[in-house]
DNA sequence: TCGCATTGATTGAAGTTTCAACAAATATTC
DNA sequence: GAATATTTGTTGAAACTTCAATCAATGCGA
């Protein structure tokens, strides 16, 4: 057992006001989506990897991946968003396992709106009111942290 | 309505990584804290809160606030802790419908143990792998968006 | 090819959070 | 000081997430 290495009181001070900032920050845009369009951020984000995709398609697995999420939390969310409208489900064609959710036309069209609420607030409480600098740093300091995540999976 | 303000490639990578980022951080903190001490990133925050506070006690609003937690959840969540007896409350003297939330003896030394593990954890996957620099640009963007999110409430 | 492990996705139950409604105590207004 | 409004905290139900179990399809080794 080694021993413990505490933070100093420059790391605490920032650590804890990213703690504090990050989940006010999650809290804020979630209720603006979920006010404005009924969305969470994670359903949010799952129609905007759809979006992207080619075809606006993916196989679960896959999405579950791109948005951060457990597959069976995928599963259960994209039933939602099935029963909106918003997401179509249709077997694959090569690996008959394998189950694709699809963004419907009338999920783009959703999303095309949501959108545009959406980084409206993204500029209002975060990239606003960043130094451009900083949010450079951001950017740079989450990229490493993800990386180590995976890296100890 | 005002045209959409979209984000430039810099500003959306940046955010991109944060959002990605900071999702599987938590995800990596909550299940290590959960793992080893059965406890959730928001309990153990509110036991740290507890602990900082004169006579290790404080009332459920003033907890909320510095837990960043709405009222009904810190409730609920209290209520559980309690159960373990990590917590405990009790009236308040000056205004009777205050309840004080308490951290017991046990509440203590089980959170000294969990506060090893757990900064340990914030050093691995957060704090050891950012550059010092960009790890202030962070506390100092935090701090911005957490006071632009408190004064559009 | 048969058996067995692995992968992909879903399911239902248990646990947690949100939401709206409520009750009790205190503040405010006239 | 009685009536009304506000603040504090809890509650139960609904919504969501997590967890473990399951099922079906595929891959692999003998």
């Amino acid at each position: 057992m080694t021993e413990t290495r505490w933070l100093d009181a420059a790391q605490q001070r920032d650590w804890r006001a990213y703690v504090e900032g990050s989940v006010r920050l999650a809290d804020v845009l979630d209720r603006d989506l979920k006010a404005k369009h009924g969305l969470t951020m994670a359903e949010y984000e799952i129609l905007v990897r759809l979006s992207e995709a080619p075809d606006r398609r993916l196989r679960m697995a896959e999405l579950a991946e791109f948005a951060s999420q457990s597959r069976s939390r995928l599963s259960h969310t994209v039933a939602r968003l099935e029963c909106k409208g918003l997401v179509a489900r249709g077997t694959c064609g090569a690996d008959r396992r394998g189950v694709n959710a699809e963004l419907t036309h009338q999920g783009f069209a959703f999303l095309e709106q949501a959108a545009r609420d959406h980084v409206a607030a993204v500029r209002e409480f975060f990239v606003d009111v960043i130094d451009p600098a900083d949010l450079g740093a951001i950017g740079r300091a989450f990229a490493a942290v993800a990386e180590q995540v995976q890296k100890a999976r």
